[in-house]
DNA sequence: GCGGAAATCTCAATTATTGGGATTTTTGTC
DNA sequence: GACAAAAATCCCAATAATTGAGATTTCCGC
């Protein structure tokens, strides 16, 4: 579909190099993984760095540079869903010994864009910025469960096996009759299908057009819940009610939207959502 | 000196319209601000947009994108003295009613990478990626005071004025030797430079080779101070050893690489360090 | 200070970018 | 649901900017 081509995709190929498990690249390892040229490169690395977006190491290649700090400021500033979600997400960490997370849903991908933790050492950490699959886990299905038909069944039917080892259903049908019940109900839950041990509860956060934009999420041990004699549908509801105030809070936002400057990114009608954040 | 063309530069043109003061823009804005014409701006926004680094609102235009989050999840990862320093600053935030902050020197800029807050409504607040100027507060001085005479000198001359009025000197010499002092005493201390009422205290982080690359600082309000019977030399004393057991753990970390796959960003020998972040 | 590697420069060829204007899609309104 | 205005995209020839081979300079370790 897109062509791919143009100089900036190329120079953005460059930053798509640095992921997790690799944070240093040299030049000459950039030239044999992308296969530019020695002076084009040299170039693109200038440009890149002029900016900020990268910064060399002595000897060791490039790094992600500051100016992506610097633009993380502005996002957080400008995204309504952090702002808003910020107070829920930590009023639900100090409540229960767990993580809390407020994802959110951008078009093909799952961000974590604000966390807040009451456990000494977390065995699934999701800090901001760590993107999440979007075929596993409560925050997944709180998501998936809220979305229109026209965009569950493309997601559906490209990961059926996950949703039939985790016992949602083995057609479409079923895990579309799984869904619904979820939606019904108003939040999801997952028992160890990130971390063993783990549960995880979540309810969507949806802007004022009813699309689910985010999810609000609980992570917790299960023996934690059993040592603290807490039921899972005791923490799912006040998950769910937390969820619905900022969906609220939103709502409320974009009617008055003198509060804040701004509002929700919801790109193109056709994915109803932001449609971005390939990183091929 | 840079040559100030290329495709690339022009790209990065637009995300630079992005302020905290200025978190959207239409295409028609963008278009008048910088001169593109049409075809060419909303080809260079789509490509902002596949890369993830804008949004598009709906009737609003774009603010910066999910990507950018991505990438600071990835900066954070790669920085030791965040890693590093993380627990220091939420140790001082912890033990004085106070804001407490890492504040990384990158070249020309003072951008804050990690920061906590005891106080419930911090007058002066300055979350990660907030950049700070070179020529105010006490953390600016425990950067300046201890970087090579080379530098400094620019630096002081361009912002002889400010530093006239905040009384260390007001010739070349004379904030020489003021900050000469605060590099032997090993901290910095302001009162209400940034904002009245408010001290500010700083000590610098050095890297391996001696340089400083970054300021631990805490602030804290005067009455909060004497409220507590503290002394701000008590105060500093804990900060400057808070620091230099950063320090210590980063040149620890650098002569046995293996804990931290990473290392320190430090740019061309010529600047001692990295010398990037412009915006113009 | 020397030698090898890394980064930058020069400049002509060429390719990919540009932009005027028509066309299609989207959005808001009736 | 349909209409008009605005927004975004498409088309394609002209052209200006990017590209890359090789020479040259700078950097870095020894």
């Amino acid at each position: 579909m897109s062509v791919s081509s143009g100089s900036g995709e190329r120079l953005f190929a460059i930053l798509d190099l640095f992921t997790e498990d690799r944070l240093e690249w040299t030049p000459q390892e950039i030239m044999t993984e992308l296969g530019y040229t020695r002076p084009t490169l040299y170039r693109y690395l200038r440009t890149l760095k002029d900016a900020g977006f990268l910064t060399s190491l002595p000897g060791r290649g490039f790094t992600l540079g500051p100016r992506v700090v610097e633009l993380d400021f502005l996002v957080r500033r400008s995204d309504p869903v952090v702002e808003i979600g910020r107070d829920q997400v930590e009023a639900l960490a100090s409540r229960y010994p767990c993580s809390s997370l407020l994802v959110r849903y951008y078009g093909k991908k799952l961000l974590c864009v604000h966390s807040a933790c009451s456990i000494p050492d977390p065995r699934s950490s999701y800090p901001r910025g760590r993107p999440m699959p979007l075929a596993r886990g409560a925050i997944s299905r709180a998501i998936l469960a809220n979305l229109p038909r026209r965009q569950q069944k493309p997601i559906i039917t490209g990961a059926l096996e996950d949703f039939a080892e985790i016992g949602i259903g083995s057609s479409v049908e079923d895990v579309l009759d799984s869904l619904r019940a979820i939606r019904r109900r108003g939040y999801s839950i997952a028992h160890g299908e990130v971390t063993p041990g783990v549960v995880g509860i979540a309810a969507p956060v949806f802007d004022s057009g009813r699309l689910p934009i985010a999810a609000l999420c609980v992570t917790i041990e299960e023996t934690a819940l059993k040592a603290q004699g807490l039921s899972e549908a005791e923490v799912a509801e006040n998950v769910r009610e937390a969820a619905v105030e900022i969906s609220f809070e939103l709502a409320e936002l974009q009617h008055d939207p003198t509060e804040f400057n701004d509002r929700i990114p919801a790109d193109d009608r056709k994915n109803s959502l932001i449609a971005q954040g390939e990183n091929t």
